[in-house]
DNA sequence: ATAATATATCTTAATATATCGATATTTCCA
DNA sequence: TGGAAATATCGATATATTAAGATATATTAT
């Protein structure tokens, strides 16, 4: 019934450009590159990134928000790690794309 | 030499970042969906997709910035189609994930 | 209970992106 | 040549995203 027949309503359309837009951040492409091989806390991808914790958990509670990533509480630390596996897909194409150093 | 080995430099992170930005809006999901099937103009897409043809032509811009798509000039008229392989991954990989319809 | 550690959230300011109307530019055709 | 059609660009404004510091919450240890 809608205007076109492109096999994805309008819905998930903007559903999909948001987790576009969450894995478009150099930071956040690192903090996925670096979660696609191990389980860390935030404060650990912070120092490993050499950013802010606040910052870290910004970046992760955005990619958590696309379902990305799913958390594990071990008393105050939360481990997070990809839960997506449409994330690992689109991981291994930038790197077939950027990765020809 | 860098303090990580994410296996993806950090000129190539701000790179891909860019990249799926350009992917990161509903319309422009929508053009490359419809390229994805046929070559047509700023004006066809523009009509298909009920928007003025230089919001169009804008977002045709930005997709070209990253190479996504390459023009070709007949005349008056500018076909624009998707020239980086890559891009076909991508939608793959969203159809996959969203078109569960 | 208090302090320390790890995360998460809030507010604000800076920056980036999107949108719109107006205007250019290019090409075709009368 | 002059005008119409198709596309591209510009300038202003609106909206969204990011980052920073301050603060809040949760958990552990003393």
């Amino acid at each position: 019934m809608s205007s076109t027949n492109t096999s994805i309503d309008q819905n998930s359309l903007v559903d999909a450009a948001e987790c576009l837009r969450a894995l478009g951040h150099p930071m956040r492409l690192r903090i996925l590159l670096i979660l696609e091989e191990a389980r860390l806390t935030v404060g650990e991808l912070a120092e490993l990134c050499e950013i802010k914790s606040h910052v870290a958990s910004e970046h992760l509670r955005l990619m958590m928000r696309c379902g990305f990533l799913s958390p594990e509480k071990k008393g105050q630390k939360t481990y997070y790690q990809i839960s997506e596996p449409h994330v690992f897909s689109i991981l291994a194409c930038i790197k077939s794309r950027f990765n020809q150093a």
